[in-house]
DNA sequence: ATGAAAGCGCTAACAT
DNA sequence: ATGTTAGCGCTTTCAT
């Protein structure tokens, strides 16, 4: 027994399939009667239309590509994963089909996209954190809808994006707060953007306080756990120590609380820590990991709302999600002076 | 300017629309030449035929569905994205579109599967973790090819499991290895399958060793990260003290341990700790914790092949994955007899 | 070996 | 308000 067509409803309800398609996309130009006679035949049994023909017809896919780059850097699957949440809860709404990708899939062929993209099967795409110029290129000269999430491409898509600077200014500012004024700061300057957020927020914070920066304090070439780790073993060599350290993310954060707890240091009675992200696994290192909380089931939200928008024509601003929600745990300690 | 139709093509080749279509799809019948001809126009043109239209004519929607359950359990997630990695390396070879669903999609309607098998528009379905038998049966009904990883169902669907007995069977044997008599027992007894495998894995290695089961430190009811630590702070308050405890998943042992920690004893010097599954985080955890690997990326891999078996018509057994690969971490301290 | 033509299930212009 | 009909872009049967 194959499925239901259009054409069998018509016929059990003894009107043209146009009425019947009518009724089911709910357009005007059909008498109440035969309205509820058709709706009643299509709940009773169940039809549903088929998509393939609608996408036909339609030149519409029904997929939204999600696309993510993979690395061998499991943290960024944490961070990948609350977006994705955010976006599936919000499809509900919309009802499309979400297809992952993986960036690494366009290595095979000659093209710079993922195959669902190359092939035109997909009414817009989502990309999740930073993307190539490349392959925004190729976005642009196919005309597909597009957003970036927490991208620092300098391309004009939609974006949603968090403020690093805020966020940063916000982590310092506690850590000030808390009677720290020895402050060392870890950070990557591999994103240009993400790197001048950070040390413009940071510095903010700690020119408010005249407070100053010392050099020996002072990494932004990390790049991954392991370099944040030999970045902490530098500042803990240096001739004096900090009583605490800024991490421009939470899993500089944790590399680095790795290394001092390495060198028999105590968190955070010998040096405090502040990171950046709030990442799932922050809760239950330890000391669990005081951070700024960067949304990102809310950022999987908007750019869901963002891609839709884009793909109805409407238009798509750029997001900045709140960036200043400091989550207070247990890896800052406050001194007292006497 | 819309895209290239397989019309285009041949109008440019000067042949049919037929063999364009054999060309395209590699089939017997068409001379070496017109074959050379066409072939060249096509890539020169980098024409990709229209999903859309495949998919009507072919009845095929190229979708293959991953349905998730979304708990607010995030240690789940790690699970989930490991074997998510899997499935999308190996479907590189297939080019499916790999749908995500989360199953509380369905709570919306009256029906209790996600919308895109609801309305056919998947050739098959991959169920992560546990499955309720409704959804199953809804899945049976509607003859949609499955597969399930990590289920503890009774249904006769193709499956891809681990074996938890030889799993747990392997970490307490290990506990014994490093001198310890005194073993606490942390497990969920919520799906009866894993709970037997788990127990006649601890006890068949206990035995072997004539050890035997403290009442006092069994817990058998542990659901979360803080049923595992309340039934860690019980077996804390009983007469005597266990030198070592396994823990069904490295979720029980992450928070089990930090209850330990919270009663200011030293882990492993006091207390030894084993889990089970290496997820992510527990690399992470202080000491990193000594476990069992189940190798999530493997599973995803191979339900991928089951699926596309499946679909293709062919057999598609049961797997199970290696389940006895030990990795050494610091959670556990050999006890020396002097 | 190649081409003509029907048809997959729907939508939407166009009649009535 | 309702019906007829022509496609959407492919695959596939059947002629040639």
């Amino acid at each position: 027994m194959s499925r239901l067509t259009i054409k069998d409803i018509a016929k059990m309800a003894g009107v043209s399939p146009t009425v019947v398609s009518f009724v089911i996309n709910g357009k005007e130009g059909v008498s109440p009667k035969t309205r509820k006679k058709v709706e009643e035949i299509v709940s009773s049994t169940n039809f549903i239309p088929n998509l393939s023909s609608r996408r036909l017809v339609l030149n519409k896919s029904f997929n939204i590509s999600v696309v993510i780059k993979s690395t061998s850097n499991p943290f960024n699957d944490f961070f990948y994963f609350e977006i994705i949440q955010g976006l599936m809860e919000k499809n509900k709404e919309y009802g499309y089909n979400i297809v992952f990708s993986d960036l690494s899939d366009s290595s095979s062929n000659s093209s710079f996209l993922p195959d669902i993209l190359e092939r035109g099967d997909a009414d817009g795409v989502i990309f999740l954190q930073q993307v190539d110029d490349l392959v925004l290129n190729s976005i642009n000269k196919r005309n597909i809808p597009a957003v970036l999430i927490d991208s620092h491409s300098t391309q004009t898509f939609p974006s949603i994006k968090a403020d690093y600077s805020i966020a940063a200014y916000t982590a310092t500012k506690h850590l000030i707060d808390m009677g720290h004024n020895d402050i060392a700061f870890i950070s990557s300057n591999f994103l240009p953007s993400f790197y001048s957020q950070v040390f413009a927020g940071f510095s903010k914070a700690l020119g408010e306080k005249g407070g100053f920066l010392s050099p020996d304090w002072m990494c932004i070439d990390a790049i991954d756990g392991e370099s944040a780790y030999d970045a902490m073993t530098k500042i803990l060599s240096s001739p004096r120590r900090p009583t605490a350290v800024f991490c421009a993310t939470d899993m500089f954060a944790i590399s680095a609380m790795k290394c001092v707890k390495d060198h028999g240091l105590k968190i955070p009675e010998d040096v405090s820590f502040i990171g950046i992200d709030d990442i799932i696994i922050s809760k239950y290192v330890e000391p669990a990991l005081t951070t700024i909380k960067i949304d990102k089931k809310a950022m999987g939200t908007i750019a869901m709302e963002l891609i839709v928008n884009k793909i109805e024509g409407k238009p798509a601003e750029n997001i900045i999600v709140p960036s200043d929600c400091l989550i207070r745990r247990g890896s800052v300690k406050k001194i007292e002076y006497i």
